[in-house]
DNA sequence: GTAGTGTTATAGTCAAAAGCAAACAGTTGG
DNA sequence: CCAACTGTTTGCTTTTGACTATAACACTAC
């Protein structure tokens, strides 16, 4: 289970700890009954601090992928599945930036595809 | 030229400015030659700062879009076809994110597909 | 010249993110 | 049992970003 976080990226310290746990689960490196690393450990690791590290995994408690339970480490309950759930609403933000931006549906998804082809590369 | 602001919205208010200046320019009720409002005017009419509006008139400049001399108000200098270029950047971003959430391409544009029709409805 | 424009500078408010520290209340394993 | 570990809670400070406020400046247009 590996947990990565980027200071200099915009994206919040929790948000990203958070992601690592959702990006091993969709990726099949984590599967249900599985269990985190310990707040305190990760936060000491990553030179963080342990409140961010649990504000992380609280968000995922919020989304029902994992139990938390003072006194034992965190487990996995969510599926693959329901990560990618989480899809739709980030495509729903492009979508909507993309339509607000004059763009039809069409222009929309050549972009996606557009993008995705670049990230291949 | 029509510039709006939803202060309940999460998007900073110079970024909804700058939008809406986009999405006029894309949507065709602005064309290179024509002039925005006043920075002054837009911010006494929306009841917000003249900083904040400024903030997002030089985004546009920053982008190319318009052009921005003291003493006067502030032109339109780039095209549709350069707006929609962005719709490019901001897939980008929804493809990354997707991707780093496990998802493959197809699932991905699946995921935005579903979003367009979802705000179709 | 006057009124209006974008520009610049300085300072203040506000909220969110993150950090720090300490105590609390469960679980686990020797 | 008990010591070590876990998440939980509380309260505070620091940092950062968005926004506001005021003022002076320099340029353009009528």
């Amino acid at each position: 289970m590996l947990i990565t976080v980027d200071s200099s990226s915009a994206q919040p310290l929790a948000d990203q700890v958070a992601n690592s746990v959702r990006a091993a689960l969709a990726g099949g490196q984590a599967a249900p009954g599985d269990r985190l690393p310990s707040a305190r450990n990760v936060a000491a690791t990553l030179g963080i601090n342990l409140h961010t590290v649990l504000r992380g995994y609280q968000q995922l408690r919020d989304e029902g992928l994992v139990e938390l339970r003072r006194g034992r480490t965190a487990v996995i309950t969510g599926t693959a599945d329901q990560v990618r759930l989480q899809l739709t609403a980030a495509a729903e933000e492009f979508a909507r930036a993309a339509l607000h931006a004059g763009a039809t549906d069409e222009e929309a998804l050549d972009a996606a595809r557009q993008a995705l082809a670049n990230l291949r590369e």
